[in-house]
DNA sequence: ATGGTCGTTTCACGA
C-alpha cells in the first residue's frame, strides 16, 4: 500500500495535478492539507472515474483537509476529541477550524494534519497552536498501538538541519523550543519519523516560499510528516519527497510525501 | 526593518 501527504494549497486550482500525482504514484491513499474548499465545492468526479473516494472539510479560505482513498474510507472523523478552535478574540467564541480529518483506509488509521500556522511569537495563534498540539498528543496516545499514521503540514522545522538559514528564524515560529518540544512530544509517545531514514542527505525540504525565488535556490524547510505508530513504522519499505512536483510553475509551495507500506 | 508571491466568492488577508 502507497500513502501520501501534500500540502496542495487549493485542490480546486490543482486538481488537475492531484490526479496526475495519484496515478504518477499509484497512490492508494492521499492526504490533503490547505485544500481551501467546502466539500461541496470539490471536483470529485474524475478522482470517482478513477476509482477514489473522498471525505474533507473545510472552507473556502484557507484552511481545509481531505483523505482521498481507494482502499476504503471508514469511520470518517472530522477533528478529534478535544480539538480547539481558536477565539479571535480573549474570551471570545471559539471558531471552529477544519484542520484534521482521520478515516480507517485498507486497514490504517490516518489522520491528514494541518498544524495552526503560529504567525508571531507574540501572537495568540502561536498559543493555539501550543494548545492545539498537546491536546492532539493527548488524542494520539490513545492510538499508538494500532497502525496509525499522523500526516501533514506540521508547521515545524524539528531540527536546525530542517532549515536553510537558522539565522533568519531567530525571532520566528517553526523553530522555537516549545514548539519543537511539542513534536518531540510525539516521539516519546512511540510514534516514528518514518520518512527521514530513506532521505539521506542534509537537505530534505519539503516547503519553499514562492517569494524570491526560494525552490530555485532550493532555500527551504521540512515540515511535513509522516509519523508512524510503531506497527505502521515497521511496515514502511520505503519513502521520498517528490521535489519535482515543486518545480516549474502553478506548483503549490508544498512538495508531497509518499510511503510506501508492505 | 522590509518586501517578495500565491490563492481565496479578493479591492484584504492568510500563508
Amino acid at each position: 500500500m502507497r500513502i501520501a501527504t501534500w500540502n496542495v494549497n487549493s485542490l480546486r486550482s490543482r486538481i488537475d495535478r492531484v490526479e496526475a500525482l495519484l496515478a504518477r504514484h499509484d497512490l492508494d491513499v492521499l492526504a490533503l492539507q490547505e485544500t481551501k474548499a467546502r466539500e461541496d465545492q470539490l471536483p470529485l468526479m474524475g478522482l470517482q472515474s478513477m476509482g477514489y473516494e473522498v471525505a474533507a472539510a473545510g472552507t473556502s479560505q484557507w484552511n481545509g483537509v481531505a483523505i482521498i482513498s481507494r482502499v476504503g474510507l471508514e469511520d470518517v472523523q472530522v477533528g478529534f476529541a478535544g480539538m480547539p478552535g481558536f477565539a479571535k478574540e480573549p474570551e471570545g467564541p471559539l471558531a471552529a477550524e477544519a484542520r484534521a480529518i482521520g478515516a480507517t483506509c485498507g486497514g490504517v488509521r490516518l489522520w491528514s494534519l494541518y498544524v495552526p500556522n503560529g504567525r508571531k511569537v507574540d501572537d495568540p495563534h502561536y498559543l493555539y497552536k501550543l494548545e492545539w498540539l498537546a491536546r492532539l498528543r493527548e488524542a494520539a496516545q490513545a492510538w499508538s498501538g494500532e497502525d496509525t499514521a499522523l500526516v501533514g503540514d506540521w508547521n515545524i522545522a524539528p531540527l536546525d538541519e530542517d532549515v536553510f538559514d537558522m539565522a533568519q528564524f531567530k525571532t520566528s515560529t517553526h523553530v522555537t523550543p516549545r514548539e519543537r518540544a511539542a513534536f518531540q512530544a510525539f516521539l516519546d509517545d512511540g510514534y516514528v519519523d518514518v520518512v527521514r531514514p530513506h532521505t539521506p542527505g542534509p537537505e530534505v525540504y519539503t516547503y519553499w516560499d514562492y517569494y524570491r525565488q526560494r525552490f530555485e535556490r532550493n532555500r527551504g524547510l521540512r515540515i511535513d510528516f509522516v509519523l508512524g505508530s510503531a506497527s505502521l513504522a515497521a511496515r514502511v519499505s520505503g519513502a521520498f519527497i517528490d521535489r519535482d512536483e515543486r518545480a516549474g510553475t502553478g506548483a503549490s509551495d508544498h512538495a508531497p510525501v509518499v510511503v510506501e507500506l508492505s
